[in-house]
DNA sequence: TTAATTAATCGTAATATTGCAATATATAAA
DNA sequence: TTTATATATTGCAATATTACGATTAATTAA
């Protein structure tokens, strides 16, 4: 099958499991810290920073501003890629408010 | 090619990756989501409350464990299978650090 | 011991992901 | 216009993931 099943799953599980899975490759945790320090990029800067080949970093791009997590404006021959924070505050609060939730139980 | 290179990473870039990557499918996240509210639970519980074959409820088990997001333990014929507590504490700090990184920059 | 119950494992089909070479596109400079 | 530069897209091979039927393994009840 290889199909997840969305269709059975909460609007919120599904969102909080989106996000994560666009989380779930170093490559674009890196492209995301260095997003983060440098403040502003181009795709050519992480190629070199990261050691992908070009299409690749360009792939991941693509993957991180699907979800929102950055946004890119065209900048002459460059495109000028940075972290997108109106969203990136949000799905800090969405992953925030799963991660800090506890179980109670005494269990095991 | 299909093979992520994990090698080019840092030690922690992986980490945050594989963690987010199990969190990545909204039958895993509904799992946790379960297990949190009832502090103890059983395969069989899972089965009929998300709505996943048993093979696959398993399957999904199996990753949350090798994370070490849960633990099980064999009690008779069935299993309790619970939330990690130390380990859950230390993801949610893992990654709630890499959220609540800020970019500072006036950029776009 | 036999039957029932519960969860894990195996095998497999369908689909998704990762990575890159080759190519296309778009803008700036000459 | 031509050339150089920067990024996106396409196509493809290798591998991973998702889901489940069939089966196995382990424990309890009869």
């Amino acid at each position: 099958m290889g199909l997840t099943k969305t269709e059975i799953f909460t609007e919120q599980q599904n969102r909080i499991a989106t996000i994560a899975k666009v989380l779930g490759h170093p490559a674009r945790i890196a492209i995301l810290e260095f997003l983060i320090k440098l403040e502003s990029c181009v795709c050519g800067d992480l190629v070199k920073d990261i050691g992908l080949a070009q299409p690749t970093i360009s792939q991941h791009l693509k993957e991180l501003k699907k979800v929102g997590l950055i946004k890119g404006t065209i900048e002459g021959t460059s495109v000028c890629y940075c972290i997108h924070e109106e969203n990136w505050e949000e799905i800090s609060v969405l992953l925030g408010a799963f991660l800090n939730k506890k179980s109670k139980g005494t269990c095991c």
